[in-house]
DNA sequence: GCGTCCAGGTCTACC
DNA sequence: GGTAGACCTGGACGC
């Protein structure tokens, strides 16, 4: 069953699909043969789709639903909210790629359709995986991902998994998630988080409709243990919200090499680089030290 | 093959 | 408010 997106001329699929490390993350999965995007979609009804998704022509993004069963149409509009919502179709870029414009280094942005950071379905998914990225390298990080969906997660015959749900991790006891997700010390901070979570206590998926300014959002991100300054800022720009950098070591190193000539600052130095581009300075900065993946389809 | 060291963010305790 | 040490894992390195 193939479903239809209208995509505004500055969509571009491939470069909001490689926009960061997401797409080489389970539940998501690049068929660079197929030039398409494959993952496992967890409806409100319980069902659970496998989908593909491409972009057929400039104006065009196809869904298709690999189903026996026909979805109804409240589940085809509910797939194409996700979909929509993973590869920002949902939010307007117009006055950032305006403010683009007005910078010559940046000028090829708005040109390139950069900008639109690939996100899940969930904010919890977000969340969960920004928390693995902390204090490790990207390997272990794929490790601890790969046993979270194929442990705790859905299986759909060779469709692959989906990705746990609050409650499927908040029924494990912290030594299993230690030992057999291989979370570590992490374990802990996702066992709160998802409890939290199961309970009511702590209502994640709201963040992304919420109108509070960004620094209180900030802070209420903050709150979630095992959350710092890295992962909140890199949460926010999930959300929307693009007033912090999110500063981890490889965007440091990034950032010397293009601006310092190698020569190692603080990061108040990277902090007051950024300052003139006001609310959009998170994305400026991301963009910069991923520049250079805008010039191969499929960079890593 | 084994042991040691280091990198990678965040938390907690302490000053 | 700033800082040191602990947390845990994998990889690099030396023996």
């Amino acid at each position: 069953m193939k479903l239809t997106l209208t995509v505004p001329p500055n969509f571009h699929f491939w470069r909001t699909v490689y926009s960061h490390g997401w797409c080489s993350l389970p539940p998501f999965e690049v068929r660079k043969d197929e030039a398409r995007l494959h993952r496992l979609f967890a409806l409100s009804s319980g069902t659970i789709v496998e989908a593909t998704i491409e972009q057929r022509s400039p104006s065009r993004v196809i869904v298709e639903a690999h189903q026996e069963k026909t979805l109804t149409a409240e589940q085809k509009r509910e797939l194409l909210r996700h979909v929509k919502t993973c590869v920002r179709l949902d939010e307007d870029y117009d006055e950032f790629y305006h403010e683009a414009k007005k910078y010559k280094q940046y000028r090829w942005i708005p040109k390139s359709g950069a900008g639109r950071l690939l996100r899940a379905p969930t904010v919890f998914e977000d969340v969960v995986k920004m928390i693995c990225t902390t204090n490790c390298s990207w390997a272990l990080t794929e490790v601890m991902v790969e046993n979270l969906c194929k442990k705790l997660g859905f299986k759909i015959h060779d469709a692959g998994y989906t990705f746990p749900n609050s409650e499927a991790i908040a029924g494990c006891t912290e030594k299993f998630l230690r030992k057999e997700i291989r979370v570590g010390y992490r374990a802990p901070y996702l066992l709160e988080l998802s409890r939290r979570i199961s309970k009511g206590e702590l209502k994640i998926e709201l963040w992304r409709t919420s109108t509070i300014p960004t620094g209180e959002l900030f802070e209420e991100v903050r709150s979630v243990k095992g959350v710092g300054p890295y992962a909140a800022g890199n949460i926010l720009k999930l959300l929307g919200r693009y007033d912090y950098l999110g500063i981890d070591s490889w965007c440091r190193k990034q950032f010397f090499e293009i601006h310092k000539n190698g020569r190692k600052t603080s990061d108040r130095v990277i902090e007051k680089f950024y300052e003139p581009f006001g609310k959009w300075r998170g994305l400026f900065f991301w963009l910069d030290v991923t520049k250079h993946w805008y010039e191969k389809k499929f960079p890593f």
